[in-house]
DNA sequence: TCTGGGGTCCTAGGACCC
DNA sequence: TCTGGGGTCCTAGGACCC
C-alpha cells in the first residue's frame, strides 16, 4: 500500500503561511521574471484564472478581482518543502520525494494501524509542524495513490484524505476519474484515447494490453497494470544524480548585447559547475543555447545551440565557463536579433571519481578541487555570490522581473517576520 | 534464381512530469 | 514592457562491428 502526499497549492501556501490575512482570497504565484502564472489558490481558480496563463494579460483583472500577486520566491518554498519532507519522513521507513511538494510513502510495514488513520495523522502533523494543507492519497500501486489524492482533493475535502480501501471503493474512483486527469496522461494521449471513446480511468483499464502496448509504448502499459492493482512502477528512494543538468533564464528584456549576454552565460555556467559540484558528477559535455522571443513572431526569429566536448570530464567553473563561452561566440548573431533567453546545460555526466586523465594534460586536479572547495565554502557560508570568476562581473546587467517577491522569511536572518505589538 | 545474422551505440524526436 | 525552468523515459532509424 502506497500513500502520496501533496501539499495543497503548495506556492500560495507558502505565501499564505506568513500572511494569514490571504486565507480565504485569491492568491496567484507567478513564474520566473513574473511571465506566468504557476499556482493558483481555489479562490483563484474559481475566478477562472488558468495554470500557465499570461500575467501581464490578467493584470488589470487580478486588480478588479483583489488577487493578491506574489513572484516565485524559490528559497522560501524550497526551505518550507524541507520541513514538510522531514515530517513526513518521521512516520514512515520508505519515503520518495518525488517533487518540490509531494512525496511517496511506503506503507506496506505500518500493519499495526489502519491507514486512514495515518494519513489523518500525517495531514494533522504537517498542518501543525509547518503550517501547510496537505491531500493525502491511500492505495496499492502509486499510480493509484496518485489518483487517490486526486480524488481526495475533489470528494473528501474535509478530512483530505481518501483510502481506496476494497475494489468497491477503487472502482467508484476510477469511474469519477476522467482520462485526462491520469498521472502519465498527457493532451496528446487524451485526445488519443477520445477519439476511442475512452473518457474515463475505468474504461481506460478495460483496454485490451496489446493495443495500449502499441499505442502507447511500455510507458503506457506500466500505467495500465498499475490502474488494475498491480505495481509496475519502480520505487526510487534514494535521489539519483541527474544526467543533465540545465541552467537558463530569461534575460528580463530583450537584449543583443552580446556582453550581457555573455555575462549572463558565465554565471548559468558557473551554477551548473555548482550543481555538478553537489552531486559529485562531472560532465563530458557542455551545451549553450540562445533563442529569441517566439511570441513575438513579428520579429526576426533565431535559436541556436551547441554542444562542446571536454577535454577532460570536468564540474570546474572556470573549464565550464570556457567551453560555454566558446560555444556562445560561434552561435551568435548580432544583427537584426534580439535575444529573450539563454542557457547552459551540462551533458554526458559520470561519478566524480570515474574521471579519464587527458595523457598530455599537465592539469593538476588536487589545487583545481582545493580552490573550489574553498570556494564553494565562503558561498555557503557568506551568500552564493560572494567569490565569483571576473566574467560573471559584480553589477548584474540583466534582471529577472520580480516586483512581487516576498521575503526569504526562513532562511535569511535580515528578513525574518517582523511583529509590532 | 538470387544478397546472413547477429549485435551495440548514437541521435532525434516524441511523449510525459512538476 | 510583458508568455518559466527545469527534468525523465522510450522508440525508431542509421551507422557501424564481427
Amino acid at each position: 500500500m502506497y500513500a502520496l502526499v501533496d501539499c495543497n497549492n503548495f506556492y500560495v501556501s507558502c505565501e499564505r503561511l506568513f500572511d494569514p490575512s490571504l486565507l480565504h482570497k485569491p492568491v496567484v504565484v507567478l513564474s520566473n521574471n513574473d511571465g506566468c502564472v504557476i499556482a493558483r489558490s481555489d479562490e483563484a481558480k474559481a475566478l477562472g484564472i488558468g495554470m500557465g496563463v499570461p500575467a501581464y494579460m490578467f493584470d488589470s483583472f487580478f486588480k478588479q478581482q483583489g488577487v493578491a500577486v506574489f513572484s516565485s520566491n524559490y528559497t522560501l518554498y524550497g526551505d518550507i518543502s524541507d520541513r514538510v519532507m522531514k515530517t513526513l519522513a518521521s512516520f514512515v521507513p520508505r519515503l520518495e520525494v518525488y517533487s518540490i511538494d509531494e512525496a511517496f510513502l511506503d506503507m506496506s510495514e505500518l500493519t499495526y494501524q489502519h491507514p486512514a488513520a495515518i494519513g489523518l495523522a500525517i495531514r494533522r502533523t504537517i498542518q501543525q509542524h509547518v503550517g501547510v494543507p496537505v491531500s493525502v492519497g491511500i492505495a496499492p500501486t502509486k499510480a493509484l495513490a496518485k489518483m487517490a489524492n486526486r480524488y481526495a482533493k475533489k470528494r473528501c475535502k474535509e478530512t483530505g484524505v481518501f483510502y481506496a480501501a476494497n475494489a468497491l471503493l477503487l472502482d467508484e474512483m476510477l469511474l469519477a476519474t476522467d482520462i485526462a486527469d491520469i498521472w502519465g496522461i498527457g493532451s496528446q494521449y487524451a485526445t488519443r484515447l477520445h477519439a476511442r471513446g475512452i473518457t474515463t480511468a475505468k474504461k481506460f483499464t478495460e483496454l485490451p494490453p496489446d493495443w495500449v502496448r502499441e499505442q502507447m509504448s511500455v510507458t503506457g502499459l506500466r500505467l495500465w497494470n498499475e490502474l488494475r492493482g498491480l505495481p509496475a512502477i519502480e520505487w526510487e528512494a534514494e535521489i539519483k544524480p541527474k544526467k543533465n543538468i540545465c541552467t537558463s533564464r530569461s534575460l528580463g528584456k530583450l537584449s543583443n548585447d552580446y556582453s550581457v549576454i555573455k555575462e549572463a552565460i558565465s554565471n548559468h555556467a558557473a551554477v551548473c559547475a555548482l550543481k555538478l559540484r553537489r552531486q559529485e558528477s562531472v560532465c563530458r559535455q557542455v551545451n549553450v543555447f540562445i533563442g529569441t522571443n517566439p511570441h513575438k513572431t513579428s520579429q526576426a526569429q533565431y535559436h541556436h545551440s551547441i554542444t562542446l566536448e571536454c577535454e577532460t570530464a570536468t564540474n570546474i567553473t572556470g573549464d565550464i565557463i570556457a567551453y560555454a563561452l566558446k560555444g556562445l561566440d560561434i552561435i551568435f548573431r548580432k544583427e537584426g536579433y534580439l535575444y529573450m533567453k539563454c542557457g547552459v546545460m551540462v551533458q554526458d555526466i559520470i561519478p566524480e571519481e570515474c574521471i579519464q586523465q587527458n595523457l598530455f594534460s599537465n592539469r593538476c586536479r588536487k589545487k583545481d578541487k582545493l580552490l573550489l572547495t574553498a570556494m564553494d565554502s565562503l558561498n555557503l557560508a557568506m551568500g552564493k555570490d560572494t567569490v565569483r570568476m571576473a566574467v560573471q562581473r559584480f553589477d548584474r546587467r540583466y534582471k529577472l522581473r520580480a516586483d512581487h517577491l516576498s521575503k526569504r522569511y526562513t532562511t535569511n536572518f535580515n528578513e525574518l517576520l517582523k511583529i509590532y505589538i
